[in-house]
Formats: C-alpha cells, structure tokens, sequence
DNA sequence: CGAGTAATGTTGGGTATACCAACATTGGAT
DNA sequence: ATCCAATGTTGGTATACCCAACATTACTCG
C-alpha cells in the first residue's frame, strides 16, 4: 500500500487508469482478507455464487458465467469439493461433462461470504453518500459493460 | 475476460467492488498489453514517474513514492538499469543508499509510455460523456484519498 | 455411416502484482 | 557507546489471469 504521506507523481494521480487500480487493490485486499479470514478467496466465491442462482452447471459453464478460466475452475472445484461445499458427479447425458452441485454446507459458507462482502462494500464506499455511490456505480457499470461487449 | 453474452451471478453484477475490479481488470490488460508492445511493466512507468517528476532518489524513495515494496523496487531497478534507463549509484553522503538516477534514454521511454497510457484513458472511459470523467474521476480520486489515509 | 470438427475436463506451464520475513550494513539518537 | 531505525537485497508466498496441449466424448454433414 501507498505509505500515508508520500508524494504520488502527478501522472499517477490523475491518470483514471491509477485510480481504478488504487481502489481496485484497496478492494482487493479488503476481499482477500475477509475471505482468508473465512478460509475462501475469489474464485470460490465466484463459484458458489453462479452455483446458487443458476443451479447445478457443467465447468465449462461455470467458467464461463465467473469469467474463470477452464483449468483454474478445475482448482477451484477441487478445493471446494474437498470442503465439501460442492459435489463434482459425472453428468449422465453428456460422459465429457462434469455436474457441479452445490452443498447445504456450500449454501451456508456462500451466505456467510455474502455478508464479509456487504461488510466490504461499505469499508470501500465509506467516503460517499448514498448519490454519490449510485452514481459511482452507474458510471462503473457502463464501463463494466461497455467493455464486456467491445472486448 | 468475461466471454461476451455469458450471465453473470447478479449477486457480482451489483457489488462495487467486483465492478471496480471488472473495470480495473480491462485497465490492467490494456495497460499490461500497451506497456509490452512498449518493452516494458507498470512498475517500470511507476518508477520513471517518480523519477522524472522528483528527480535522483534513493530506492527507498522511489518504493515509498510509487507504492512499491522495496524488495520489488530492486528487481524492477535491475530490469530498467540492463536497458539504461536508469543508472544506479552508490550514494556518497549515506553509504546504505543507492541514487538512481534517469538517463536520457529513460526520459525518451517515459515519454512514450506516457502517450501508451494516455490512448488507454481514452479506450478506457470511451463510452463516457466529458462531465462524466470528470465526476467518475473525482469520485475515484475521493476513495483512493481516503483510503491512502485511513488504510 | 464415417470423417472431421468442436466441446470438455485436465495437466502443466507462465506472468504480473503484491506482500512478508530475514539479513548485513550503515546512520542516527540518546 | 549502545541501541534502534533505515536501506538494499535475497528468497519466498499468494492471487488472479491466461495459454497450450491432450484424451475423451459429442456433434455435424457429406
């Protein structure tokens, strides 16, 4: 981290890229921590999440919904599965797939990360006032999808 | 990337923090892909920075200025000296101490970084307004500000 | 039907960023 | 003079991201 004081050059400053990245990592860390703290990080997260709203899921498609790579979903699955958070069965109807099934254990350890997250997102948007953050996100979510689209 | 249509969990969609790290993550590549066109890395622009704006410092410094830890300050300070880009010398008036220094070839190479950076801030808020960038930027630079100070 | 193409899971590798701990050397402070 | 702090350096860790290759299985279309 930035130590305190110390004079950031004035390219950095002002440049939109420096910034996105400054509270980037300041989110990064807080989420980091916070999911250490409840022995997960990321990609877990991310997992657990498109598990629960969209339902038992191939990797492929998994990977896909998180925007986590083929052979990093494969990781990820093993270290949850060992947790018993997910399940991993061979899908029936299609011998190449994998059925990724969400756990009662997964469902709680998803609430319990949903909650260090909303902890999270007040810590990041401590200086803003309700406007402010709506606009903030507005602003971030064009971007967001802009680039979603265009690449 | 996140692969075009593909529906993302809502429950990322919405969280600032996973939509400052979407955008920030598009920053990173474009950054990541212009600097290698360019031969170089963040930290290399981070610390021509600091050099060209507060002139010969000791490594240290530089680390302290650009948010680099010092153990990463020496590799980058390697990396940018076998280009000379850079010169490091012992420091006459404390014997602990490097000076590094910009040589006019770090000054050429800054100078075109600089213009790499600046066509990404372009690519970057491309879909926003004038007065867009303007409050996105103020917004951002308010959380960067009051997360350098309280951490 | 058969042949070629595409998708899937997996292994193994690579990179950038960000940290941390330890160490020897040197400065500075009390 | 002694203790403490700063500095450069080495070496190690973790996360996120991304790529190439491979065997297996499904799918397509001549």
């Amino acid at each position: 981290m930035m130590t305190a004081d110390a004079q950031t050059p004035a390219r950095l400053r002002h440049a939109a890229s420096w910034l996105i990245n400054q509270v980037s990592a300041h989110s990064h860390r807080l989420v980091a921590e916070g999911f250490a703290a409840a022995g997960a990080r990321g990609y877990h997260f991310r997992l657990l999440a498109a598990l629960d709203e969209y339902g038992p899921s191939s990797q492929a498609d998994l990977g896909r919904r998180t925007g986590i790579d083929r052979s990093d979903v494969v990781a990820a699955v093993n270290e949850l599965a060992a947790k018993n958070l997910v399940e991993r069965s061979p899908d029936p109807s299609d011998r190449r797939r994998n059925v990724i099934t969400l756990t009662p254990d997964g469902s709680r350890h998803l609430r319990e990360l949903d909650k260090v997250l909303a902890g999270i997102q007040d810590d990041l948007l401590g200086p803003l006032t309700e406007d402010e953050r709506t606009q903030l996100t507005a602003l971030l979510t064009r971007l967001a999808d802009h680039h979603r689209r265009a690449g």
